[in-house]
DNA sequence: GAAGCGCATTAAATAGTACGTATTCAAGCC
DNA sequence: GGCTTGAATACGTACTATTTAATGCGCTTC
């Protein structure tokens, strides 16, 4: 291991390899809140030029992960001053040790959200989102049996990011990276050994049709049963 | 000479006000997707350094406002790639002529937040949290006659933020700076000759009775009923 | 005389500047 | 098609300016 480790996930070069490691670092709890960091302590630790940690720690800054205040350092902020709709914010909290509250919280998010933009869907989607829609249900159906859980997964992931898009609401489609982790963080913490419940399957079969029939109101209702499920299914395999 | 007044809004420092002077041209599309931006171009028009230049590049970077490839130069990324959650992305563009439509992208996500968050709030709020959402009715009801819209406002604004935080999901709770944006946008824009409907005055304080008496499903269907309200009267004002 | 308060001084850290080399990578040339 | 080249960013070094918490000194007050 020479003084490396670049691929950490976000893109190429220095300045994402810092930046990575230590939001990671902060969004795991190892620097607490008020505790400082200094730009040439930084730099030392990571080899850098003091440029680059600038740049990193503007780009915390912007994230509200740490405070920059002179002739005292960079302080890391409380937690509930964090961008937590950034998502390498999240990408950092699903790694560290808040993952389930995190879980929990996205979670909420997604059955606040998806229903309505279902409804939403029901009304705007446009031909090739019903079809795109019906596929991903459909392909759901196909490997809901038989040990298929990554491909499941990813009709999953297409489905609600089918809805999410066919919206129309800017915000919403954007949340279709948050679901997509949340979704494959259950299925990888989920035990691998059975299938998924045959009753969330035949919602979001209904989901399809509703959205189909423009049935904005069966759409919204069919779609908040799914989180609810959601919601019930990670509590069950969070708290015991 | 230099170029340019310092004060925007942001914070203190040169590369805030550079920061804020691109971010707000870039949501106006006076860049247009694809346009690029050579940094030293930046750095002559603000006279600046390099080095500034080069923060501020990463901190829009960041934001997915422009992506920075080598040999072509810095180049403005679609709106459907920006970060649309981070509060700085909001402001520049609730600043810009696409007003309207980010106004009701975000009205919509909180008809869809704020009734999951009463709901969550009413089984989970705190003795303070009762007060001070009862307190902010009283206020609204107090201001609710006679042109005193900015104070109205102010209570109002501190209702919603008291049910985004009693709510317990982090993820809500950060919206509330969201919602003041709304709020006070609608009010700025709004006829200021007509006090509030009185209908919604007491919809707020049957939500905080609601809440009070930890009745979920009460206080989110009357939290629904506030924001189908507004939606409504967003889409009048926006529309004829 | 000791405790407390105000004010100037200092030093530690970031903010900002200037300029250099390295590395891409698209375009143009052979 | 492969090679060269130049235009741009990526990264680094070295420096100055500015801010501001902490220090310490002197003055006042009890």
């Amino acid at each position: 291991m020479t003084t490396e480790g670049a691929e950490s996930g976000s893109g190429p070069g220095l300045h994402s390899h810092v930046l990575d490691t230590i939001g990671l670092a902060i969004a795991a709890g190892e620097y607490p809140p008020g505790s400082v960091l200094r730009t040439d302590e930084i730099a030392e630790r990571f080899d850098a030029s003091r440029t680059v940690v600038r740049e990193v720690v503007r780009v915390l800054e912007s994230m509200h992960l740490v405070e920059s205040r002179r002739r005292v350092g960079v302080t890391v902020r409380p937690a509930d001053a964090w961008n937590v709709y950034d998502p390498r914010v999240i990408r950092w909290r699903l790694a560290g040790p808040d993952r389930p509250r995190q879980l929990r919280s996205l979670t909420v998010l997604r059955s606040a959200i998806e229903p309505v933009a279902a409804g939403l869907a029901a009304t705007l989607a446009t031909p090739q989102h019903c079809a795109d829609l019906t596929a991903a249900a459909l392909g759901m159906v196909r490997t809901s049996r038989g040990h298929q859980l990554e491909d499941y997964l990813r009709y999953d992931i297409a489905f609600h990011r089918v809805v999410l898009n066919a919206s129309g609401n800017e915000m919403f489609a954007r949340l279709g990276d948050v679901v997509a982790e949340v979704l494959t963080g259950r299925t990888e913490h989920e035990v691998m050994f059975h299938d998924p419940d045959p009753a969330a399957v035949t919602l979001h079969v209904q989901v399809a049709e509703a959205v189909r029939e423009g049935d904005a109101a069966r759409a919204e209702a069919l779609t908040r049963r799914i989180a609810v499920g959601a919601l019930e299914e990670l509590d069950v395999l969070l708290a015991p």
